[in-house]
DNA sequence: ACAAAAGTGTTCGCTTTACACCCATGT
DNA sequence: ACATGGGTGTAAAGCGAACACTTTTGT
């Protein structure tokens, strides 16, 4: 069986959320053609391994990284000269971490490592401006029909927290009113006793995904379905 | 480079429809340990092949059959034992064929490939009923936002056939006259002159799906999306 | 004439949208 | 006191759901 020539990898793109801000994880490549420029996170797949195993090894070999949400995105392998040097083949998967995870990694002095604002991300190599594209595209949908934005989040964050993510997110002004009746509604948050008031205005009320309860009424046929109309365009 | 030893392959799960009838296209294993036992047409990809191309060229030569859409479904990789052979991870697609190809496939005497009704598949080799599981839910998914089930029907047909397929599909029934109501809103088909009946009953207009149209409307933001409240439930 | 499938409108209720003012805190 | 963000209700419009009879053909 020694017919085929082909390599198999995995790729991550891992977004993590802070104040308003998308970021992405990406690797500085130590070697190759592609010396010194940014890439995501990832590499070769081995024999013995499951795909997922690959990919949670590779972000905590190369970012220290462990994921609150992991998922199969697409596999690339249409463009045979995606990397230059061999025929080989990603499966990308596509993750998200707590803001925690952001924190710990800016306070670290490994420089090959290193979270980048989503809106300003460095010349990627191989295709992998690709992958972040169709990523980025699978995050705003699932935004709308799965209860994904909590992965973002702290697990107990202020109702502002979770409209100024899809605010980023979905590059839209919503009206908070309204989305918060709609998020309400699905009755799969818990309000805590505990306030937070970050600089000056009002406290807000912490609240808390639960993740059993969502699970137990998506048993019974609910779908979490967001349609939100823009109000105007955002800025940046 | 040869520190890995995985193969790579792709299989294809491809759908055709006729008569409010839903099938799915096998193949019969001719050699190793699944001899004489069915499963998806697919297998190795080529060392300078895309992963497109060469699922295609499976379908070909594997059952002479083009499909009319095709796209990629999910790379399964994670059992490292799907193949008791040796560790080969599969790339699944998901294509739909016109009622022509079916038909001249039922006229073949070839007997290793061959269409079931998807009601009454027969044991599937490796994993690949998790393939076809897969594959049924993001064709019922699809339907809902995407004109996809023009794909299964003839180029010009009859509203009904529409309607039966989408009842098929999603084992609902539906109210018609939403039905026909949401689909023409849309304003993606042109109405022929031509009619056509079946047996008994008053002749039906012959419709046409206009892709044309609904690409030009996709960029202006409109969104093909139908919500369908069920019936009652189908019998089978 | 009857059986079979095609074709067609209207009403009701719910969901989505639009919209503006008061509250609690920090400075 | 003022600036900042948090919190809340209501009315109008639009969309989805329910529902039954007439038309055209084959037998």
């Amino acid at each position: 069986m020694d017919f085929q020539n082909i390599k198999i990898a995995v790729d991550a793109i891992v977004f993590g959320y802070e104040k308003s801000e998308l970021y992405v994880l990406l690797i500085k490549q130590k070697y190759g053609v592609f010396k010194d420029s940014w890439c995501l996170p990832g590499g070769f797949v081995k024999d013995e391994e499951s795909l997922t195993i690959a990919v949670q090894r590779e972000l905590r070999e190369e970012a220290g990284v462990s994921v609150n949400y992991l998922e199969q995105l697409y596999t690339f392998g249409d463009d045979v000269q995606r990397d230059p040097r061999a025929r080989v083949i990603s499966v990308a998967y596509f993750g998200l971490v707590n803001p925690e995870t952001l924190s710990l990694q800016a306070d670290t002095d490994a420089q090959d490592a290193q979270w980048f604002p989503f809106h300003s991300l460095p010349v990627l190599a191989y295709d992998h401006a690709a992958i972040v594209q169709k990523a980025i595209e699978r995050l705003q949908a699932k935004l709308h029909y799965q209860p994904i934005g909590f992965d973002l989040l702290k697990p107990e964050f202020p109702f502002s927290d979770l409209e100024h993510l899809y605010q980023t997110i979905l590059g839209k002004k919503l009206d908070r009113r309204n989305f918060r009746k709609k998020i309400l509604s699905f009755d799969i948050l818990e309000e805590t006793d505990e306030f937070r008031s970050i600089g000056s205005g009002r406290p807000a009320r912490l609240y808390r995904f639960n993740p059993t309860k969502y699970k137990a009424l998506q048993k019974e046929g609910f779908l979490f379905e967001i349609k939100l109309k823009e109000k105007e365009k955002m800025d940046k």
